[in-house]
DNA sequence: GTCTATACTGAGATAGAC
DNA sequence: GTCTATCTCAGTATAGAC
């Protein structure tokens, strides 16, 4: 019997995949999964932890790298400077895995669980990138802060690189950082006492 | 029998609540929430979608609050701007609800379920907020990225709420506001060209 | 309101890789 | 020998169909 890592853990995500885009993947049993990867139900389950987890597995990849860039990264660049130099590390693994990340990609956008799913490991991904921050210096308070900017700007690149599959990645990155530029420099006027004088609409708190 | 919102819609609610707390989310079954609230474990699932959605039902108040706040906001103000603006409008809400949000939070903190839905919340409350400054103008491009800077924000200032009880949400806003000036103004000197000459390590694409 | 499919868990046993 | 992947069997609870 094969270790960790091994074809019965490859061949059932492969399944869950097939299956998952074939019929959707509420009409997916994870018996199914298991019989088609030549496994029992069981086993399915010591793999992953639920029917969701099976599509998975390439997040903690790329976290790896991200993480990992963010700790090679020039000890001279400012927090979310870091954080851009780390995704500009990942253009290629991302490039090469476009094959299996569209149909991937697919499948979760169908189903609201797997959407659920991956917004999860968008936040752990998130968390990841403020800790590999602070490891490097970055103040505790702005840490959590900058990396959800990141992660915000990385989504958007992603998302329309999705769309428009010709642009190259760090075209797209280096757009996005300049939409980024515009969005926050009306923040200069921006203050407290500048909107003390503006009438503020309060609501009435109901339940919640 | 009460229509939609009454008593035992909100029985249902501080029943899950109470028991989620106590025991833990996964060590209280549907049937006794249903059977603490007088009903029957059917009734439950008339009411809400699954276990989890019985706790966010405050979210689509916020929601309504702060998507009737941007569409009420100055149209002289810039797409960013405008989102402060709104979540000003709700600082109210929040503080009046407070009470009930704390232990909440709690409860959601403590349970990797519960914290996956709320993101799923959050995540709607973005797109949200990136319609209602589309319908107001903002280009279709930054309409998204705009509201997901927002909400880091937004997230950012609750987050700190929860730790600092006796500051002000206005005051933690505008401090939040000071830090993304802070985080982005490095972005000044950021584009393709400059780090055409930096090293950029490219991992080898495995899976995924 | 009743019935049921199926996602998921636990304990225990086997067997191959090291 | 240990470790770990796998299977068997039995069970509970969620959530959807009727």
């Amino acid at each position: 019997m094969p270790r960790d890592g091994g074809p019965a853990r490859l061949r059932l995500r492969q399944a869950a995949l097939d299956l998952y885009e074939q019929r959707g993947y509420d009409q997916v049993t994870t018996a199914e999964i298991a019989a088609r990867a030549g496994v029992t139900e069981r086993t399915f389950y010591r793999h992953f932890a639920d029917k969701r987890e099976v599509l998975f597995e390439g997040e903690a990849a790329l976290r790896d790298i991200l993480v990992t860039g963010v700790a090679d990264a020039p000890r001279t660049l400012a927090p979310l400077p870091t954080l851009l130099w780390s995704f500009r590390s990942a253009v290629s693994l991302l490039e090469g895995n476009r094959r299996v990340s569209e149909p991937l990609q697919r499948v979760i956008a169908a189903t609201p669980a797997l959407r659920e799913r991956q917004q999860a490991k968008t936040a752990i991904l998130t968390e990841a990138l403020a800790t590999a921050l602070r490891d490097r210096g970055t103040p505790e308070s702005t840490a959590a802060l900058t990396a959800q900017i990141g992660m915000a700007v990385f989504s958007h690149v992603a998302a329309a690189w999705f769309l428009h599959p010709d642009k190259s990645l760090d075209k797209l990155l280096s757009d996005t950082v300049e939409d980024l530029r515009t969005l926050t420099a009306p923040l200069a006027t921006y203050g407290p006492e500048q909107h003390a004088d503006v009438e503020v609409p309060r609501a009435t708190a109901p339940e919640r």
